[in-house]
DNA sequence: GCCGTTTTCGGCCCGACTGTTTTCAGTCG
């Protein structure tokens, strides 16, 4: 007898069939606000701030915005079978290759319905050979361009590479950034939109804004970049270029005085937008990208424009305070902003220092002096060297001897960094690997001799949930261990992240203190945003960390850290290394003893068991022992919020 | 299909561009 309250469907794997079923009830030319609900209903999913399966145990599936009487009844059959009936039905009646047709640029809904209707296409291969062999021209509405357009887009298609890891993205739009600012002069304002800017961890193409006195010198200057593989188009204000990796730049050049209603349309996201405008109709405005125009209530404008030249002022107008970028998703952000606690998001400059980084002794390339004097450069106050665990043989883990003579290293380059009057202290840590059955590399003893112990999985990704999620809770519940570093173990476009339980490790994290990673290498961003919302709702703490193996990785890294922490709503007092060294090595301290009475409550139990003659092993144990406590405030640090 | 400081029914964000047309539907951001 299956158990009724076991989810068969995660949130995301929801969100894409509510996803697919817009797109096929667009194609079969169902209302557009039907359509649309599907869409919204999945962006909520994707941006739910707590665990989906949480929300559907309590039965408060209505109570996601956007998800209705029928949504939330779909939403539970896939969750009790992990099969919709009414998604197989569509599917049989909507071939699933238009779908994919409609991926094609100019080719909507609307257009791949046409071709299936008059030309029985049911997908990128039919439709391309249709349209070399002439026949998309005889369709009525469509013409010799469309079907040049559809060829080009098809080949564009195959082409193009999928969304790029923003690490990747970011420094050529900023060198893209510089030569135009150095090309033409009179640019007064420059500055990257769209999802780079709310700083999604990966990214589909480019939006560029510039304010400037002569826009068409902007957009020539543009379309001549030596970056530039294709020049899509190029307008009077406008600009579109393809860049060698196949990624669109879109440019526009406008007005000083509009500058703020440009940047914040531009930014979106598209739902924030939606929700903004109709927020702004009921304050009595209507929003464009050209400014605020006061209307009535059949939104006939009243009055004149209202120009905003900065984003705070199109928010403000509104009497809401500005909204940062990265929270723009349509997640609770303007109710947040109306209700006046927006969270006071975490920067760079709060980050005091970095809690994991690597030397030459494993698999980084600069010695332990070289990248603690980058890191003191930087401004930091502390450093941990968290070189790998032994058995990491790849990464040239260190054995017991070799960390205990990292020791003595440290010991003294402190003493010298003291000496030069240096406000800067190394710590001594180590990435502890998690080994396939759950144990630790270093005994208990070694362990308890360095300063902060960061865990991790490296091997065994793929193992199956229950597995690979007991090994993680395992070592957070060991009193040694007080960072798991890059959680899910992704690594992004090349490697699907472990299976882990999160509801499960986010508990386990609150309960313990062990604190969560999110980690800025541009090619892990792990943890995903999505968990460090619910993390930070359930009183986890994190830490920001570069895992550099090369002292400039820190500065890009640290930034991409802070990032992910704020689109994760997470404040300074969230991240454990905003802390002062005193008080963050307090709050370890205070973590191991907590775990310390845990574990002998868990203990005690076993006992209990064993007494009974009911005997099980030890992670087990820990598991099922007892009944999963509550999750706790972690320490004094989170208050919830 | 969702939702309510305009509503339990009748609304639902906004504008630019373009190709194929004689006034606009479809697509995109």
């Amino acid at each position: 007898m299956a158990d009724e309250t076991q989810a068969h469907s995660t949130a995301v794997d929801i969100a894409h069939i509510l996803n697919e079923i817009g797109d096929m009830l667009e194609i079969k030319g169902e209302s557009s606000f039907k359509t649309r609900a599907y869409r919204r209903a999945a962006d909520a999913l994707l941006n739910l701030p707590a665990d989906l399966t949480e929300v559907w145990r309590a039965g408060r599936l209505k109570d996601i915005p956007g998800v209705g009487d029928a949504i939330a009844g779909k939403i539970d059959e896939l969750m009790r079978t992990g099969k919709l009936a009414f998604h197989e039905r569509l599917i049989a009646e909507v071939p699933p290759g238009l779908i994919a047709m409609t991926r094609i640029p100019e080719v909507g809904p609307r257009t791949a319905l046409t071709l299936y209707q008059k030309l029985g296409v049911t997908g990128l291969g039919d439709l391309e050979a249709a349209a070399r062999e002439g026949r998309v021209r005889t369709v009525p509405g469509l013409g010799a361009k469309m079907e040049q357009r559809i060829i080009l887009g098809i080949e564009t298609l195959r082409r193009a590479s999928d969304r790029l890891p923003i690490g990747t993205v970011l420094p050529v739009v900023r060198e893209l950034l510089a030569m135009l600012r150095a090309t033409v002069p009179d640019i007064t304002h420059i500055e990257v939109a769209g999802s780079l800017r709310r700083r999604q961890p990966t990214i589909g193409d480019i939006d560029i804004l510039v304010t400037a006195a002569h826009p068409l010198s902007v957009v020539q200057a543009f379309a001549a970049l030596p970056q530039a593989a294709e020049i899509i188009s190029e307008g009077d204000t406008k600009g579109s270029i393809r860049l060698r990796n196949g990624m669109r730049v879109d440019l526009m050049v406008l007005e000083p005085t509009r500058y703020g209603s440009l940047l914040q349309h531009f930014t979106g996201s598209r739902q924030h937008n939606i929700d903004l405008r109709n927020y702004a109709l009921h304050r009595g405005y209507m929003i464009n990208e050209y400014g605020l125009t006061p209307v009535d209530r059949e939104h006939q404008a009243t009055g004149e424009t209202i120009l905003c030249a900065t984003e705070a002022e199109v928010y403000g107008t509104l009497g809401l305070p500005l909204i940062p970028p990265e929270i723009r998703e349509a997640s609770g952000e303007i109710e947040a902003a109306i209700a006046g606690t927006l969270p006071n998001l975490v920067t760079v400059d709060d980050l005091r220092g970095d809690l994991h980084l690597h030397s030459d002794w494993s698999d980084g390339v600069k010695t332990i002096e070289q990248m603690a004097r980058a890191a003191a450069d930087l401004g930091y106050k502390y450093a941990n060297l968290t070189d790998h665990s032994a058995s990491l043989f790849v990464a040239n883990g260190l054995t017991i001897a070799r960390v205990r003579q990292q020791t003595e290293i440290i010991k003294q380059l402190n003493a010298q960094f003291q000496a030069e009057g240096l406000n800067f202290r190394l710590l001594h840590g180590c990435e502890m690997e998690i080994k396939l059955d759950g144990s630790l590399d270093y005994p208990d003893e070694v362990l308890a001799e360095l300063d902060v112990v960061v865990a991790s999985v490296h091997v065994g990704l793929r193992q199956p949930r229950e597995q690979v999620t007991a090994r993680m809770v395992g070592a957070m519940r060991n009193p040694n261990v007080d960072i798991i570093a890059h959680p899910s173990g992704r690594l992004l476009g090349q490697r699907e992240p472990a299976d882990l339980d999160f509801e499960q490790v986010i508990a386990t994290a609150a309960e313990t203190g062990t604190c969560l990673e999110i980690n800025g290498s541009p090619d892990r961003l792990d943890l995903d945003p999505q968990y460090v919302r619910w993390g930070v709702q359930a009183g986890v703490m994190f830490t920001i960390d570069s895992d550099a193996h090369h002292p400039d990785a820190y500065r890009l890294d640290a930034e991409l850290g802070v990032a992910m922490a704020r689109r994760g709503w997470a404040e300074p007092r969230h991240i454990l290394n905003t802390r002062p060294l005193d008080e963050l090595l307090a709050y370890i301290d205070e973590a191991n003893k907590r775990k310390i009475k845990l574990t002998n409550r868990l203990s005690s139990t076993e006992k209990r068991i064993k007494r009974n003659g009911w005997r099980r092993s030890g992670i087990d144990a820990l598991q099922q022992g007892g009944p999963p406590p509550a999750p706790t405030p972690a320490l004094s640090a989170c208050d919830g919020h």
